[in-house]
DNA sequence: CTTTTTTCTGAACGGATGTTCAGTTAAACA
DNA sequence: TGTTTAACTGAACATCCGTTCAGAAAAAAG
């Protein structure tokens, strides 16, 4: 046997990935070996390598692309308003864009430490600039008096973390729709850094 | 060659123990082999088996003693005062503590899936015991009418994913102590729990 | 239909994995 | 001192790892 009936490049690309980030973000990336992925495409190990030269590139794709689409999906909203109205955007969003994907989110937090160096580097990169765009409203919250944050960095960080960890609770099968969750968490942002 | 001169038992448990959470903050608990903490204690891999009975138990054991340790010395502090003073001390402590251990934190939060069911159950139940306390504070407070969440247990886990999260950033070289870090945490708890 | 190209198989590569164990040696005990 | 015991070595076990590649077969092109 060899080339498998109704095989194509553009059906199989897609299925690696999507095997290897629900595989990664379950077990981690170093205790999934190639040989899991591609069987649950249903393709021997060695058709893996069509498609990426190797198991570090394929991690790193799955984290570039994740926040990627990260920084464009923010980057179509016009962010209009003060800097009340732009940092709800931002939690809501936040929220929402993290619930839709949590495979991808998992992975792009936990599995940092298993990039090669240079890869590191520019993921890091892609995740500052998420960052930035939030400690530029709070800086422009502060200079309007909107705001009172004792630094505007660690208060950042700090709202991220509070955000990104809703998705270690949130199941779709819950008490609680993401509009209702996006609501509770904007109200407890807001007054955190409320003046 | 066999028995190294001063060996004993009491000296290599504990260095078995080190070696593998600090292996294992770094590189991840599947990335790590019994071969390099056996390196890294100076003994040959076969010798760690005096000490556990399997990699699995390391890991457990590891993670077991941090949530016991947490606990205990939440424990040890005597919780007087309001629901708004104990909230400042749960704060505090839950910082203080964390930072103090930052390889442990790393293991206990990322590793919970190379767990095995069993042993992630107790882990499990340890932290939400925990959290439970947490969750304590904010509901007296709102029955006493200082605090205004709309939600407690969604509060709770959304103020220890923030103050968690100092881990994250956290560098003893740094701009901040540790005491400062606390208080710029403790006034974004307050304010987002107020009433 | 024939030829070319793309996709995949199946086997193989050297090396690493967790774990076991008989044997060796240093320390503890008598 | 001699004897026992605990700590460790070094080799071995079967199995898995990421990756390569010649060749087979299906699809596309002519």
């Amino acid at each position: 046997m060899a080339r498998t009936a109704g095989s194509h490049s553009e059906t199989t690309g897609p299925r690696v990935q999507e095997a290897a980030l629900r595989l990664f973000a379950q077990h981690g990336f170093a205790a999934v070996s190639m040989r899991q992925i591609a069987a649950e495409v249903g393709v021997q190990a060695g058709a893996l390598y069509n498609y990426t030269p190797d198991k570090q590139s394929l991690l790193f794709d799955l984290m570039c692309g994740h926040m990627d689409a990260l920084l464009a999906e923010r980057a179509a909203r016009g962010a209009g308003g003060d800097a009340l109205a732009r940092l709800e955007e931002f939690t809501r969003f936040h929220i929402r864009f993290h619930l839709a994907r949590p495979d991808a989110v998992f992975v792009s937090y936990m599995e940092l430490r298993n990039l090669s160096p240079g890869n590191f580097e520019v993921v890091e990169g892609l995740r500052r600039t998420y960052e930035d765009e939030l400690e530029g409203i709070l800086r422009d919250g502060m200079a309007a008096g909107l705001f009172d944050v004792a630094d505007t960095k660690v208060a950042t960080l700090a709202v991220i973390a509070m955000l990104t960890g809703v998705t270690t609770w949130y199941r779709e099968a819950g008490r609680l729709s993401v509009t209702e969750v996006e609501t509770i968490y904007w109200n407890m942002v807001r007054k955190a850094v409320s003046a």
